[in-house]
DNA sequence: ATCGTATATCGTAGATGCACGATAAATTAA
DNA sequence: TTAATTTATCGTGCATCTACGATATACGAT
């Protein structure tokens, strides 16, 4: 099986493991994620990759081509998104096919909420 | 009126306005209030304040004294947590009465879903 | 093997973040 | 007025962010 033969979405995190989690851990993960969106451009490769319809891929160039940064910023922008938990990149060849992580919009809000709101 | 006789709560954002803002106006503002929860001990400031009753008051000592951190660097916290569009600040006295801006978490909720889904 | 393309990493420069102690400013208490 | 308390700001040192061009690496095509 080829990176490209199966659609992008696995490494799903678990939305009921938020509760599991201590306190610290919780803050720490939200605190993570909150860093990849405290960027524009990185607010705009996440909103990208999220309107993509599934059989679409996107490489890396792609995304080059749709903001005004060099090759090598947005390169880096992505290695932030992808150590805050966001994205992942699947080699196809000579490209690299970036995929957000499924259903990380919805588990980020979800530890928005689970983080703030309650005290456990 | 004194800062101490009003509730917490007003400086509310307008979570219809959302709509009106340009893609470039939104990405701008969502990264900017994800840089406020960026580091754990603004989390940890922002859910303290969510989870006080309304009628509890919380100056800058409470917070400092919550907080494994120097009281100059709680203060620097709050300044971006102010900077960020989170909380507020009331003079009460020698004291600074700490609030977060109402309805806030449902603002980021909403630019989160409507920055990210849509594309206006 | 060589060349062209796609992507990542390196090196660098300037800005900002983050921690701290010290100090300033504002208010209350004595 | 003077002293104590609360909060903000200053100064500093170190780390990280952000941008860029240059270079390295990996793959595909010739």
């Amino acid at each position: 099986m080829r990176p490209n033969d199966y659609p992008c979405g696995h490494r799903s995190p678990d939305l009921k493991a938020i509760r599991e989690l201590h306190a610290e851990e919780r803050k720490r993960a939200l605190s993570k994620l909150s860093k990849g969106l405290a960027h524009p451009a990185r607010v705009e490769i996440v909103r990208m990759l999220l309107n993509k319809p599934p059989e679409e891929r996107c490489v890396c160039g792609d995304i080059v081509k749709a903001l005004p940064l060099a090759q090598s910023s947005v390169s880096q922008h992505l290695k932030i998104l992808k150590e805050t938990g966001w994205v992942f990149g699947d080699n196809d060849g000579q490209y690299v096919r970036y995929c957000l992580v499924d259903g990380i919009t919805e588990y980020y809000v979800a530890l928005i909420e689970q983080s703030l709101q309650d005290e456990v």
